[in-house]
DNA sequence: CCTTGACCTTCCCGTGACTGGAACCCCCAT
DNA sequence: ATGGGGGTTCCAGTCACGGGAAGGTCAAGG
């Protein structure tokens, strides 16, 4: 299989599927003209990277959970942190875009929106007191 | 004000103050050595700055923001818009975050997190059907 | 007077995870 | 032979800074 073929199958744009073999997540074979060649296992790691991404993991934890994927010897435990890890930052990022979007909120609502320069959004920017 | 002040004085790093000097958000003078010596006025943008920042406006955003801010003639209208576009964004991006959250808690629920090999994480992103 | 140390300056590189584009090669159909 | 639709590499840009080098400036202490 070529890069667009693996491209449509997984999903993954084909600037993707290279950048993800330059880092080393993926090692395609290469036919004679240079074009790379995909096999079965390569397809699978890929729509495995493109869950994991979707997920939310960054590059670094996919390396890691796709190593622990292919180790039959793993502890599940590693597996667990990794994954519990990632949803403390999720949790983290919620939290703080949660705080964004009430004080947001808050202040659009205050705001009445017409062609009058008054704006609460404005003075709580300038540090209204 | 030297640099320095200013950013204890606003929360800022030196590196930013800079950057934003960079793009054109604020114009501080200089003295005859080089220094860049901090007015009133560019405090309170930098003020102004971080605040917007801290809502999660981009630097865009930011200078819109602050042009309307020191137009005695615009409408509230067009700062509401502006706040509304990013409010939306940013519950676009919670919703995103609600999803990895609630997948990823099933998940990391399932698992044993022992010292075997089993892990239904792993599965779901191998494709476990 | 000299030195020390805390400031300040500019400049360049790196971040994460790609995306866009240029310049070029390869293969098949017309 | 030509056109179009693959593929390849490499370089630059994204966003909002942060790190660090190399060097100028200033006030205080020996």
């Amino acid at each position: 299989m070529n890069i667009g073929d693996v491209a449509t199958q997984t999903g993954l744009p084909a600037k993707t599927i290279r950048y993800y073999e330059d880092i080393g997540l993926i090692k395609p074979l290469r036919d004679e003209n240079g074009y790379r060649r995909f096999r079965e296992q390569d397809v699978h790691k890929l729509n495995f990277l493109g869950r994991a991404r979707a997920l939310g993991f960054t590059i670094e934890d996919c390396r890691t959970l796709l190593a622990l994927y292919e180790d039959e010897t793993r502890a599940s435990a590693d597996v667990k942190k990794v994954a519990r890890a990632h949803l403390a930052q999720i949790e983290a990022k919620i939290s703080d875009l949660n705080a964004m979007r009430d004080t947001l909120g808050h202040l659009i609502d205050a705001c009445a929106g017409d062609d009058r320069p008054d704006c609460p959004i404005l003075q709580d920017l300038g540090g209204k007191p």
